[in-house]
DNA sequence: AGGGTAACCTACTGGCGGTAGGGCGTTACG
DNA sequence: CGTAACGCCCTACCGCCAGTAGGTTACCCT
């Protein structure tokens, strides 16, 4: 997709001579392709450089690194998700008001898992595995992570209490990780669904929440049981 | 621990020549120390072999790859969580009779949290982030996910009722993930006790479960709402 | 004693991330 | 129209590291 029309826009460049800001596109582009196929590891910088029909230095002039590189793809990528889940859930609040809370959690899932399920190579490298330092990918995560909080505190406040806030982040984190792991292991099934995994999704987890957010309202000291 | 038991039988064969096996678990032992606190990436088998004051072939003839020393060593970690975790769980299950999921599930969740706790670094590289296929990763954390999903159907069976196999499975994943997700941010965090985690983890989960179970008895069909 | 084997070593290859320094169009300016 | 500056790009190289070929030494068993 992306690569068609920048292929267009090389293309007008005939003399192989091109500015800094689309080479830098293409690069980025064919980059996560190139990860997604053969992984960090597998993936080399002489292949990327062959790909794009360049020599190695314009790559480290322009990128750096290998690592900033594969830091520049992947929050692309999480950068795209983030805003699908994001306006996903924001379509769904106008529902009916009692089960507005869930509602969102399960827009919000579907469009989680439909993005997992669309991207499925970039999925595993970009998200699962590979970034050799979890430092890196737990920053990419906690994009992802705040936007859950947020939707957490914000469905709280509505419900007019305050809960504990490291609870809050902790819980966040807690779905996160069960997205990113049911949606690693559906890559690995067949014929199991966004819209399925939603539906367990939400079964494991509202009537937690939905607690969670009650004992909120019954205001401080009754979060602990 | 290992280490130093292994020194002293080290030091038996003064000569420096040592049998296969016992070479072996020395490497296996400095491997998983040097995976620690360098990383996958970063970690060298000249250093390794400097540190068994050893060649390089001699490791290579007794483990094959870097990558199987790794797997090998990811393994011992995993074999060493999964025993953890299922006699916590075996040990809980004397409770009374009607909050026995209950208290297997707090068990469990608290060794889990324990061990993360306790292996910070080792945790890191060996379960977050690392390993260069996720093929790997992905069997290691099977063991982990077969457990909980043995626990659950074993609950769902003491209900009476037949839930789907492919429901548990994919509820044992999610389950795992959030443990996983929870132990590595609560690593970064501090004045984080295992006590806590696992209420605030059986606070969101618990609920879901029982629903779960209980939809279960009621028979095929009610699964989904 | 003498073969056979188990444990180990030195010295090398190939590939990859990253870099030094130079070439050559294109544009700006006198 | 010449010339200087700048932006885009390349060839050729370095150091590091996973993995290997082939030889060496101590031990054991007959």
């Amino acid at each position: 997709m992306t690569v068609d029309t920048l292929t267009e826009e090389l293309a007008a460049h005939a003399h192989g001579r091109v500015p800094r800001a689309l080479r830098e596109r293409q690069l980025l582009a064919l980059g996560a392709e190139l990860f997604a196929e053969r992984g960090y590891a597998g993936a080399s910088m002489d292949e990327l450089a062959t790909r794009a029909g360049v020599s190695k230095p314009v790559i480290y002039d322009l990128l750096g690194s290998k690592e900033e590189l594969f830091r520049r793809c992947a929050d692309l990528a999480a950068q795209d998700l983030h805003e699908r889940v994001a306006s996903a859930v924001a379509a769904a609040a106008p529902v009916a008001d009692a089960t507005a809370a869930e509602a969102q959690l399960r827009a919000g899932s579907l469009a989680f898992f439909r993005f997992a399920a669309e991207h499925r190579r970039s999925w595993s490298v970009l998200f699962a595995g590979d970034s050799t330092f979890t430092a890196e990918a737990e920053s990419i995560r906690h994009r992802q992570t705040a936007l859950v909080e947020a939707l957490l505190t914000g469905a709280a406040l509505e419900q007019g209490g305050a809960i504990d806030a490291r609870q809050v982040a902790a819980t966040a984190q807690a779905l996160n990780g069960a997205f990113e792991s049911l949606a690693n292991w559906a890559a690995a099934q067949t014929d199991v669904t966004p819209e399925t995994l939603t539906e367990w999704f939400v079964a494991l987890t509202l009537p937690g929440l939905q607690l969670l957010a009650r004992s909120a309202s019954a205001g401080p000291g009754s979060a602990r049981r």
